[in-house]
DNA sequence: TAAAAAAATGCAAACGTTTGTATTATTAAA
DNA sequence: TTTAATAATACAAACGTTTGCATTTTTTTA
């Protein structure tokens, strides 16, 4: 039974070569300081001992981890994901890595993740607010203590304080609507998530305000908005929707792909053809909306790119003075109309 | 202009309270040997100055993190996601955080995440080995060295020597193609990943044995190999492949989702029908299947639990005396085939 | 009310680095 | 050669905790 070998560390190294520890900690880093051959020596033997420096003794020491915290409502929304994947991109490349935690879409969860984050395992926070989330004192209160905060999507008007990236869900939405209206459709039904989510709220906002541009009557009968928190349950809410509804529109606007899909699923379950029947549009564009058949038009969100963004302001952020009061900084997104074949 | 404020330590409370740094500690975690009116003076000045425990300080001291490192290949595999998810289930259950780290596929970077992860950032690692990965030595070094190992999918028998978590891939296809075979089909297409890949050479075999067994042909030309590790040009492949065909399959047995839902795209577009002229099963069951139509048959596999398991595994070795040799273990999970629309 | 026992607190080393300054060794200048 | 300048290395404090042991204070016992 052979057990845990204690790790070797600088003082083993300095020890063998009988050099001081200052020495070798300067050879490893290549410091001009330290004469070549020294050096060389010193190399050889972190080899030949197995060394590997201790990361937490050098935070420790230096105040960094390297590491940037990364808070998002669920995992299982490819949309976040995605941006998980942008910022994990940026980050390498700059030497960082991410600490993933889910909020699972609760404000308590949230807040607990953000102190625990706030022990000084991480070099700054990259934050999406649960619909829960009203209040910004928690996220103020860390940014007061001059840890670095960038915060993506769903940002209410309270909330906005701290850098972030977001897209302009009214406007993105607007365009969609206005683009089934002026294909003729008079009846265009909404589907939406949770009303308590900013980014639904401003979707359905956009809709409305091309509703009414164009003198659309708005019938609240076509109109859903989803409560579910649950895939499940997305699926079931749509499904008694459509059930329910005794004249169908002629297009539907719906605020997620996934909510488009199960859209798609259900009416041609019901014996509707799409588009020729009713059209649908998506939001997101996260590779689903293609495979199937038909194919979905949808609103193409950038969300790897989201996520590439939010990591570098959370970098320049590192690299500025630490001013607490720094002027923040709002990136808006671009976001596209892609036509596909849900859509006539 | 406000600067970083230097952070409360255990010193500054001590200093204001006219006690050591040791008693603040100890009543910091309640311990007994501190009079509970002291305690209580403590907390309050410590809420009052807004202290927060330094976990780089913490993890130094007492060699644990509390981090468990997860390497997967991709981000952009809802499988990986899945899998994430339970591991980040379980082990914040028990007061575990998780960092994850993305192999992209590669060798190279598997082993750089590994020697990362080996600075002593996290207390144990989780990793899915890519298709690169042929040689066990990058974690074998890493278990001598002390540090728990968990492995799950994909594991080649060279790699056997840590615990790991995995499906028995050749059986569950076995069973799928044996359910199509008793169904009546007699040309039965296969589509795989990529060659090098064990969990794909098994899945392979599966079908194999089982086209083997019922003495069914098995047609080279209804045989596809995916070469592709990017989402958009498995579609690419897989629509080639279909465009060549000249005599049809009366079923294809695909080994992912993915694959299936491609497959029944391709399938759909050429105008065939499903599952009337050919059915389709695909592999994992993640979500997806469900909403298309039709709905896709396919095998479960537990991604989640396995997920869960592999945490609990990880866990239990920090808990047990840290012996090397330990004996193995291996966590065989059990997959399902779902019957939906897509197969008769 | 002194001694013994128990309770409360304090001291200082340890965790493994980094880094400013002091010291020693080497080379160059006189 | 001796001194000055430079190069190489060493010392020790610092980062913020934890914790074994020593010390002080309080309480109990006789």
């Amino acid at each position: 039974m052979t057990f845990k070998k204690r790790r070797v560390k600088l003082e083993d190294i300095a020890r063998k070569l009988n050099i001081s520890i200052a020495t070798v900690s300067r050879a490893l880093d290549k410091n001009p300081r330290v004469k070549l051959s020294t050096q060389e020596k010193v190399f050889k033997t972190a080899e030949a001992m197995g060394y590997m420096p201790n990361q937490i003794a050098k935070s420790l020491s230096s105040g960094k981890t390297n590491i940037i915290g990364v808070i998002i409502p669920r995992y299982d929304e490819p949309f976040f994901i995605e941006v998980c994947r942008g910022i994990d991109h940026y980050a390498r490349e700059h030497n960082y890595k991410i600490l993933i935690s889910s909020s699972r879409n609760s404000f308590e969860f949230e807040r607990e993740n953000l102190s625990s984050f706030e022990k000084g395992i991480v070099d700054g926070i990259i934050l999406s607010p649960t619909h829960e989330t009203e209040t910004f004192v928690h996220i103020k209160s860390i940014i007061k203590k001059g840890i670095p905060v960038v915060l993506f999507d769903n940002i209410r008007e309270e909330v906005r304080g701290a850098d972030h990236v977001i897209i302009e869900d009214d406007k993105a939405s607007f365009s969609a609507v206005e683009f089934l209206i002026k294909k003729g459709k008079k009846r265009i039904s909404f589907i939406g998530g949770i009303r308590e989510k900013k980014v639904f709220q401003d979707r359905f906002k956009g809709y409305l305000d091309a509703m009414k541009k164009y003198n659309i009557p708005v019938y609240d009968d076509l109109i859903l908005h989803c409560e579910s928190l649950d895939r499940e349950y997305e699926d079931v809410e749509i499904q008694n929707f459509f059930n329910k509804i005794t004249a169908p529109p002629d297009a539907v606007f719906t605020c997620t792909d996934n909510y488009g899909l199960l859209t798609m699923k259900n009416l041609l379950r019901l014996g509707y053809k799409i588009p020729e029947d009713i059209s649908v549009i998506g939001f997101g564009d996260l590779g689903l909306g293609e495979v199937f058949v038909p194919s979905l038009t949808c609103i193409a969100q950038p969300s790897f790119e989201m996520g590439q963004k939010v990591a570098e302001l959370l970098i320049d952020q590192f690299n500025e003075p630490n001013d607490v009061n720094h002027r923040k900084k709002v990136i808006k997104l671009k976001t596209e109309l892609v036509l596909r074949d849900s859509t006539t």
